[in-house]
DNA sequence: AAACCGAGTTTCAAATAATGGAACTCATAT
DNA sequence: ATATGAGTTCCATTATTTGAAACTCGGTTT
């Protein structure tokens, strides 16, 4: 597997290999690592050691094994609290869920993965850090869908590339042209679906979060179950979500979020 | 203000860039984060737009400022499941803070700070990453004292150098020496207070979670203020805490936590 | 016991990237 | 019109990164 980011330097590089950590999933090996990493062994090494020593990864000596640093946590706090829709989204998201009585997705879009902020549990009570800053694949979630019929061609081609397209279940999009048409009905409703393409069983609306400029900077979504709920029971939410929606482009803009393409578009890659 | 930590080649120093605007907690100019820098403005420029185009930091073109990236968030998630107590201490917080009704910390160190990785509210219900992540000093807290008491003598002598010792109340303890006596006693007991150290009316009882090795890997606390509780109340749950921290200190020697002196203990600067 | 192995670590000259003083742009203030 | 200041680019100098190879050190095989 070779890198994706690549530019950027050696920061960049270094930064590459902490995605790759985290992508793991899980407290991984020096050589776990060096086997899906193009670079040398001795290079790799020293990245490693920096990381560690910044305490972006930290190390367990009896497993010899790396794992995310604790100072990730710290400085998410802020950027969660800056730089995520959920703060100033959160009491629309309380109402909705209240509302509604099933689940509610806040998510963004991080590269080209969906990035849920917040999100409420019809079920269980508190989830915590499990859900925010989870990540899933945008084309074939509702939010993500939601989300990507509202980028520019220039920003949307790249991103459409970088699917998986994997086969989740019977219902999964998968081919970009697919994931396209569906894109523009999308457009045209101003909504989107989770037909079971992502689990079976599990449907969702999601309508996207708009800027004055139609940029979508982030997407709600009411999540629940073929067992309890139809597609056509979840349209009838539509008018309800949108009404959040609204209410956090309004606030957004007072608050003067940045109405950009993504909050993660390369400026240049030198 | 001149850099902290300098090491580790340039990604320590775009890492350090990155800590400024965490430590500013605001979205920041350009010039703001240059005026305490010790990096000329040329450079600072390019960590800066590193940093962006890697989605560590986000940039607001319109007020021309600088926030933590919403990647962070991404990173943490992991971070949070995989080097934070917060996973497998879980049900023991959960079920302490039933039992007292008042409300649990739980915090570890990272650096010379405390740094909250859960908590459990006595009134409201949710507080998410609002709590989670954000630090606090630890020569005046509770859970801080209670982790310091514990630390080697060479660690733990320029932790206290770092300390600000700024006087909170009237009964912060803002010399080394206090706070050195204050941390016999509390490794005397195997518990320590906070009696008003941090916010006048605020006390709290905090106990270490200790690996075999007597490292303190974390620690819980009981929060509640004076005019519901006093320290001999809160005292007499010290008992029932320790339950819960030996059976988080058992979970995690059992799950394999790392039994070191701290998350991020510096290995040699290159 | 000696040889081997593989994971992790260190070395060092060559290659590359970072550095920062200075010059430039562009909007706004005087 | 001119000055100021924030933000950005340039480029020769300098320092850091790079990575092949050699080394260390448990443990395993012959």
């Amino acid at each position: 597997m070779a890198e994706r980011s690549a530019g950027d330097g050696t920061v960049g590089k270094a930064l590459d290999v902490l995605d790759r950590v985290a992508a793991m999933g899980r407290p991984v090996r020096f050589t776990e690592l060096l086997e899906d990493s193009s670079y040398p062994k001795a290079t790799l090494y020293r990245f490693v050691q920096t990381l560690t020593n910044q305490g972006m990864l930290s190390y367990d000596p009896e497993r010899q094994t790396y794992a995310m640093g604790i100072r990730l946590v710290r400085l998410a706090h802020t950027a969660w609290q800056q730089s995520s829709l959920a703060p100033i989204a959160r009491p629309h998201v309380d109402a909705l869920a209240a509302d509604v009585g099933e689940t509610v997705h806040l998510a963004q879009l991080d590269n080209a993965q969906v990035l849920y902020v917040d999100k409420r549990n019809a079920m269980r009570p508190i989830e915590m850090y499990s859900s925010a800053g989870k990540v899933g694949p945008a084309y074939c979630t509702g939010v993500g869908k939601a989300m990507l019929a509202y980028l520019d061609e220039a920003i949307l081609g790249p991103i459409l590339e970088q699917q998986s397209y994997h086969r989740f279940t019977e219902h999964t999009l998968t081919t970009a042209e697919a994931l396209r048409s569906e894109l523009r009905a999308i457009r045209q409703n101003g909504y989107g679906f989770d037909r079971e393409e992502h689990e079976p069983g599990i449907i969702c609306v999601a309508v996207p979060i708009l800027t004055a400029g139609n940029r979508a900077i982030g997407a709600l979504s009411v999540t629940s179950s073929t067992d309890r709920q139809t597609l056509a029971g979840l349209e009838k939410l539509v008018p309800r979500i949108q009404e959040a929606t609204q209410a956090i482009a309004n606030v957004s803009r007072d608050w003067g979020f940045p109405d950009q393409q993504s909050s993660n578009t390369k400026v240049e890659t030198n």
